[in-house]
DNA sequence: GGAATTTAGTGCGAAATGGTACAAAAAAAG
DNA sequence: CTTTTTTTGTACCATTTCGCACTAAATTCC
């Protein structure tokens, strides 16, 4: 009996704005949190504490709903821990497109995104938070097949925009004739990993910041 | 009535071997392990499921030590995680030691300490672990003042292992004129982190290999 | 052989953890 | 106002976890 459900011969045709907060007024008691807002704690939490020593309690505090609302809404720890890598790799994947996208020469956006990892990777009231690819899910990576698939993926979303943007680079004669795109955007990776680490470890951004800019020289062989 | 126990006439004067195995004949029941080799099984287990994931049952399994020996040998499961921690950067200190000891040309040496630093992360029966000071310690890290401190030796030993050793090839005319050996040996620690991170996903020891090769290649410029 | 000493091993207990059942509450629909 | 639907919030359960008390065992010293 829920085929067809009824025709609304009122508001709401299906296709109005859609993807925006226009809710169709929901049937029950409505929700006492913000799906995506509670999804933003409950990753900030996740990349200070990691999965194994966050518990649900935590999670709760944290994004103010309780455990069984939680569940219901986004299923059981792991399950959220996933849905919270997703969201940050998308917000990753959003910031870079947006830098990789301009045309900018080479160097202007190598220190773009170098600089935007380090306010992501240094962000956080009780200290630096470093990756969530590097740090935490590195961590579950072996133990569980799904997430390496998205550490994996991560890997090599980075290395792919990286080179492409190097290639696009020689192609303007940017670059030393000798320079191979794809191991620069090694290299280029490599010190993202590498930032991501020492930012955990407190390392000061004055001194992460000198590290890029070495590493940047080197890469763009001192043009 | 310990005080000067009696002189044995016979074997063991006080200072034989000292450091070896030889036990001045302790005084109770004898232990049913060995120290040394429940560490490291200890500090197998850590480096594949980290501090939060490892319960003192695991570590008792993997010891062969029950809890309360465990607790008496090494401390609390915390105490137990810096010792293991200690231990591996001992050997992992060790190890780089006898490489950079050695007086060969830069490029050997880069080469012996990546493939060292490989042959360790790719180690574990249950697939590869990682570097532990870039996984499961740089997690820990956020949140306890002590490990975060050992993090940070770590990562500022292994800058200036490699400084000496590019200081010295620049010396001997292996580097160009403008190298920096310094902004040489952060990326040459990036490198490190790079694979460690990389080897933790289960990218296979082909590519890290191509990884490293062309690090080194930027590094050396060619040469 | 008996006392002293050190370790092994069982087992307990308090707390935390992940997950869920169930009733109360809040809204729309009839 | 009643029914239906959806969410909240309390309370609970089974399991795990850490740490330790206590007894039994093994060895040396006298």
């Amino acid at each position: 009996m829920v085929q067809k459900k009824k025709g609304p011969p009122n508001g709401d045709p299906p296709h109005k704005k859609e993807a925006a907060a226009a809710e169709p007024k929901r049937r029950g008691r409505p929700r006492a949190y913000e799906p995506e807002v509670a999804l933003g704690k409950a990753l900030d939490l996740f990349r200070t504490t990691g999965f194994a020593a966050t518990s649900l309690d935590d999670l709760s505090a944290a994004t103010g709903m309780n455990r069984p609302s939680l569940y219901g809404a986004f299923g059981d720890k792991r399950e959220l821990y996933i849905k919270s890598y997703q969201r940050y790799r998308d917000n990753a994947r959003a910031l870079m497109g947006d830098i990789f996208r301009n045309d900018w020469p080479v160097r202007r956006q190598l220190e773009q995104i170098f600089a935007s990892a380090l306010d992501i990777y240094l962000s956080g009231e009780e200290g630096p938070r470093g990756c969530f690819t590097v740090m935490t899910a590195g961590s579950e990576a072996v133990a569980d097949p799904d997430i390496r698939a998205m550490v994996q993926n991560a890997l090599t979303e980075l290395d792919k925009a990286f080179g492409h943007c190097f290639r696009r680079a020689k192609e303007k004669g940017e670059l030393a004739e000798n320079a191979d795109p794809a191991v620069l955007a090694q290299l280029a990776s490599a010190t993202i990993h590498s930032i991501a680490v020492r930012a955990r470890a407190r390392v000061p951004r004055k001194e992460l910041e000198a590290i890029v800019a070495g590493a940047i020289d080197v890469m763009l062989g001192g043009k």
